[in-house]
DNA sequence: CTCTGGCCTTGACCAGGGTCAAGGCGGGCC
DNA sequence: GGCCCGCCTTGACCCTGGTCAAGGCCAGAG
């Protein structure tokens, strides 16, 4: 991890992200690298703003379950209390803008942030919810395929890039590889979405996948 | 449903709470009546003053999965944004508080209920992460034996009833009933909980519910 | 260019939990 | 008190997805 102060990068569109860029820390993490842990202290907040993070949580036997994923102008790490639920890594090497909780605090009369703050906090909840509903009630083809919509619809260009391999993309949705590889394949061979290597793909048929992603 | 202005009764701790004591409705719901419906506009915030709620999403082929359950002194309908994503009813005869949000917000300038909804969707999302953790890398047995652990755990007492059928713990954990039933049945079997008919029950072994909930 | 190691895919087999069907039981109502 | 209906349990069978094992592919290093 390397650090350096941030000048007036210019990076999100939300009066949070301006603050952040005013108080953060530009730090560099490496693929895989931590960024903070289970558990630990929560008093840092942080914006992606190129890279992507996963968050994750270890059950005592190794089973793992990732939270989301996070891309640039997502929030990180502010839904929490004071103590950590969920690690969280870089899943590619990555740029965050990092601000101390207390100097957000120093902030909390201005009114933007607040609502920023309130805002992130909500979506992160509905995301959470509909994850919930993927675990919950769908089979291992309905889960990729809504898997790959979400991302689709996130990018919205032709050729759609992967930032996370298929162990990250498996325990997101509460699979093995072996599954998530054999449903990729099953859909490649429905015509439903064409990959390009292993890491990006293309969807050939919207309605199909739409009405497999339920 | 029956309605009736609140007089000032004793029910909670919170500021939010006396507040909607002083602006609320009390409402009465009989048991499955709906509260809110999936989709529909979220203007009215609800405290479960006695009986219980769940809330609960549906996909289209009718496959269901309940999102949350509340009990008296809890917060529901407060997490959402415009619209509400989940359906909410009551488990069974249940009394609750009712306010509308534009009533709340003429209270917003006053901190600690700004605070108290604040607080309550952190504790909102924070149990949905459990929940997800729940489903995604959970085996049926480890479901039943953390939801029984949970509820043991809100209770404290000796006898803990289920205020919930079979179909809603299933819905709840990614489950049928069938498979619920016999894990119940194989939970009684390695004595670790007894039941005194399908909604009572007490927890025999701690160690053994606490190891099997993970 | 070749070697190598990590990730991904594929296959064969297995088992946890879903499905379908039958019957028990308990609570509410007459 | 007895009946009935809805909920719960149990059993037999099946299928989806997990497990185990082998091999392919690709990128980075030498």
């Amino acid at each position: 991890m390397t650090l350096a102060y941030a000048p007036s990068a210019p990076v999100g569109i939300t009066a949070l992200s301006e603050v952040m860029e005013r108080l953060g820390l530009r730090m560099n993490f490496a693929k895989d690298e931590e960024i903070f842990c289970q558990d630990e202290e929560a008093d840092l907040t942080y914006l992606v703003v190129s890279g992507a993070v996963r968050t994750t949580r270890l059950l005592s036997d190794g089973r793992r379950q990732v939270g989301s994923f996070y891309y640039p102008g997502d929030l990180v790490g502010l839904e929490t209390g004071e103590i950590h639920r969920f690690s969280a890594e870089a899943l590619s090497d990555s740029l965050l803008l990092v601000v101390k909780r207390s100097a957000l605090k120093a902030f909390a009369g201005d009114e933007a942030v607040d609502r920023a703050i309130w805002e992130a906090t909500r979506r992160e909840l509905e995301r959470t919810q509909e994850h919930l509903l993927v675990l919950g009630r769908k089979t291992a083809c309905e889960k990729v395929a809504s898997f790959l919509m979400d991302l689709a619809e996130r990018e919205g260009g032709e050729q759609i890039s992967l930032p996370m391999g298929r162990q990250d993309m498996a325990d997101y949705l509460g699979l093995t590889i072996e599954t998530v590889s054999r449903m990729l394949t099953q859909l490649q061979g429905a015509s439903v979405v064409e990959f390009d290597g292993c890491r990006r793909f293309r969807v050939k048929r919207w309605d199909a996948l739409e009405r497999l992603a339920e």
